[in-house]
DNA sequence: GTACTTTTACTCGGATACCGTCTGTCCGAGTAATTATGG
DNA sequence: CCATAATTACTCGGACAGACGGTATCCGAGTAAAAGTAC
């Protein structure tokens, strides 16, 4: 039970995404190198969240992907579930009511709706922070100047 | 990213062993039987929880399994440790940091910092029920009548 | 110079292979209670 | 009747096979800009 990579290499991308001008784009072999992840799987991620709305897509030459949202309009939780899909993290098999040998009754499961409470804080947490908030900490600390070097490869990089 | 099915499996047996008497145990593939699950499996699961200390095995004839501690100090949590291990929801692989071209450290991350956040979040819920309050569940609800067929079963089935 | 065709550089989506993990099975070894055996 | 051996019924732990999902690769199709071509 643990996260996919592609969850961490979404918001990477998300991030490097947003600090693109206005109207330009970046094509997905380009982001997936600077990311350092084989560039047809990563293609794959791209098209989960552009079908999840977090990022457009312009098809032809001199097309790429660029966000959709406002970053601060995209969750770290919006990207888990472009990745991984809503499905949750635990899912009942109902194996407590068969051994009381009770008739099975969806929401009856004494586990369940632990399960859910527990789910629901993880959510939260992953709710309060997007890629906007994200950005932001990285312009507070250490990662100033190399920030910058990530700007500038963007704009040599970009397509208008 | 989906709890196992032993977690759940592993929560309805030790509710079954904190029913059996004092000093008294149960064989792995008689639980095994009532549960529902592959019995070779299903010994694998309980040899985990008796490394976890949730459970005493005893061997030989007239052997099995009973509680080791009290049901109250048996959490939900403790029950997924011992089935799934104590790894992390999300481990980081220092994207971000390569991204930015930063020194690796490995409390830098700034996806790590949020995500540990969350798990902690989902552990608390999870540390906050346990085998006690389970029972005390199903005693309370409509079970009430299931829960004395299964204390009958298992005087049936337990060896002294 | 304009209209049309070709080339180029992308995204899109399916099919497929690889690999690690979870599930499930099998086997030999160890352990302890019960039963059988020999005096 | 007592001591010892054999049987029985369990746990223990490793080895291994199958199923599944995440990772990764490849290919053909679609799309749009740019470049080339014909008049």
């Amino acid at each position: 039970m643990q996260m996919k990579t592609g969850v961490e290499q979404s918001v990477c991308a998300l991030m490097i995404l947003h600090m693109l001008p206005e109207k330009a784009v970046l094509p997905g072999e380009v982001i997936s190198q600077r990311i350092g992840a084989s560039p047809t799987y990563f293609q794959k991620l791209l098209r989960k969240l552009v079908s999840a709305d977090l990022i457009t897509s312009v098809a032809g030459s001199k097309g790429g992907f660029r966000l959709k949202r406002k970053p601060e309009h995209i969750s770290i939780y919006d990207v888990y579930v472009a990745v991984e899909g809503q499905q949750s993290l635990y899912s009942s098999c109902g194996i407590i009511e068969d051994v009381l040998q009770a008739t099975k009754d969806s929401t009856s499961c004494l586990l369940t709706h632990l399960m859910e409470e527990a789910e629901h804080a993880w959510q939260k947490t992953l709710k309060s922070a997007n890629i906007a908030t994200m950005i932001e900490q990285m312009s507070h600390e250490k990662y100033k100047s190399y920030q910058e070097e990530l700007k500038q490869w963007i704009t040599e990089k970009m397509v208008m």
